[in-house]
DNA sequence: CTGGATGATTGGCC
DNA sequence: GGCCAATCATCCAG
């Protein structure tokens, strides 16, 4: 038999087959018998090719480092003889001679041809299965944060300018050194930001290797087996979701580390100062000048913000913090308030002092034009002092229970009191009046006396903000 | 080192 | 949105 009638023999006998027989090679060979053993062999390499191990393939494939001799040739049987060139290296050369012999059998366009129809069958089958799906929306937010903190954005300015809102939300005192924190912040950052475009950029070329590395095989594959283009742009798609999960996971810890580094650096508590004693003493000047109503408005806390060299918010941190704290437990607040109060009066005096001088002595309110004006002594004097109409005497004198070495402090609080608003003012005025806290905590309407001298503060409330 | 003081944050409420 | 209350994290004097 030559091989012209031994082909026509094999294109009888493939005739006589089924489609589902061709998928099964036992029954090929049964049916095949004897005489056609030249195409039963075919048919085995044919599968063994199929068959074959990634790690076989790729010895076959990975060496070849031009891609020049898979684009070329349509013709599967001239693909054979591309195929053995490039695969010259380091192969097996029975393997080489087998895959040859089988790239050059006449039989084999008619057995490639059958086994594409057998694939477009089963390939119908899983198509759209697995379609693309839309962007991740967890990969887009941790493109958002890592945009937002400067580490994927533009190499200058997201980053400082990150950090910079950052630590201007953090507010704080414009200490010396916290322009050094700030650079150690941006180095860090930096930092991270360089590990992290490093890692992307090996993760993408990792992933256009390894595109590149499948698509060499499956297209090397393509010769010997039905591989359609459309299987392996779904292949690559595949290869591309793998590593996106694996960039995701790159972003998330990159993410995280900024995290860290914010809270480590950025964190107002860790880089809490206490402000300085002006700053302090301007505020409990106010709070308890204004005890009556301790919540400064936007204008005011903006000018004490202005005195104390202090943000706004700090300065509402601190009347927060003020409020609670003095109501949690007056006792412990009294000498303070005792203190200011005088202080505050003597203040009033000496502005009084110097309008009298400067203005008629007959108008005796002029001081008020300061900033804590003298109905803000008054207003001390009443919440401090215990001026309260039952802490009057039938002279209209004040009964002050406070300590001795306070005594000529308040005998000048008294010539003030007398020189500005008067006891009959004071004690006619509601100043003192809402002073008071009552049990319900609120400031206002209350029914304990302010009297800072004698403040009925829960007794033993051992000042539960240190629980910590 | 320790405990109180204090500035900042957070969650709930109105 | 402002305030309160609880809590955290740090400062600082003893």
């Amino acid at each position: 038999m030559d091989d012209q009638t031994r082909m026509l023999a094999g294109l009888a006998g493939l005739g006589g087959l089924s489609q589902g027989d061709i998928g099964d090679p036992d029954s090929v060979r049964k049916q095949l018998g004897q005489p056609q053993q030249d195409i039963g062999d075919i048919l085995q390499q044919i599968m063994a090719i199929t068959d074959e191990s990634l790690d076989e393939a790729q010895a076959r494939c990975w060496p070849e480092e031009s891609p020049a001799h898979w684009g070329g040739s349509d013709d599967p049987t001239e693909g054979g003889e591309a195929g053995g060139g490039t695969a010259g290296g380091g192969l097996p050369l029975n393997f080489q001679h087998r895959k040859h012999a089988l790239n050059c059998h006449r039989m084999k366009p008619a057995l490639f041809s059958v086994l594409c129809e057998i694939k477009e069958k089963t390939v119908l089958s899983i198509r759209g299965i697995q379609d693309e799906d839309p962007p991740d929306p967890q990969i887009m937010r941790l493109d958002n944060m890592l945009l937002a903190e400067g580490v994927s954005g533009p190499e200058k300015g997201g980053g400082s300018a990150a950090a910079a809102a950052a630590a201007a939300a953090a507010g704080g005192s414009p200490g010396a050194d916290g322009g050094i924190e700030h650079s150690d912040y941006r180095a860090k950052l930096a930092q991270i930001r360089q590990i992290y475009h490093s890692e992307l950029e090996k993760y993408e070329q990792a992933c256009s290797e390894f595109t590149n590395h499948v698509m060499n095989l499956l297209r090397e594959q393509s010769r010997t087996r039905p591989i359609s283009p459309k299987e392996i742009e779904r292949m690559v798609a595949i290869i591309h979701r793998k590593f996106s999960s694996i960039q995701m996971q790159l972003k998330q810890s990159t993410c995280e580390a900024v995290m860290i580094l914010r809270s480590r650096f950025l964190d107002a508590r860790r880089k809490r100062r206490n402000f300085n004693k002006q700053a302090t003493e301007v505020l409990n000047e106010y709070f308890y000048s204004h005890l009556s109503n301790p919540y400064p408005s936007e204008e005011a806390k903006e000018e004490l913000a202005k005195k104390c060299a202090i943000t706004v918010s700090q300065v509402s941190n601190w009347f927060g913090n003020k409020r609670i704290r003095y109501k949690k437990n007056i006792g412990k607040f009294q000498e303070e308030a005792n203190l200011y109060a005088v202080k505050t009066a003597v203040d009033a005096a000496s502005v009084s002092a110097q309008a009298s001088q400067a203005n008629s002595p007959a108008t005796p309110n002029s001081g008020s034009s300061g900033s804590y004006s003298l109905s803000h002594a008054g207003d001390a004097a009443a919440a401090y002092l215990g001026l309260h109409p039952s802490n009057l005497n039938g002279a209209g004198e004040a009964v002050l229970n406070i300590a001795p070495s306070l005594q000529p402090q308040v005998d000048t609080l008294h010539h003030v009191t007398r020189l500005t608003a008067g006891y009959e003012e004071l004690t006619s005025s509601s100043l003192y009046a809402p002073h008071h806290l009552d049990t319900s905590n609120s400031w206002q309407d209350n029914t304990h006396p302010s009297c800072v001298t004698s403040p009925p503060g829960p007794p033993g409330s051992a000042h539960s903000d240190t629980s910590n």
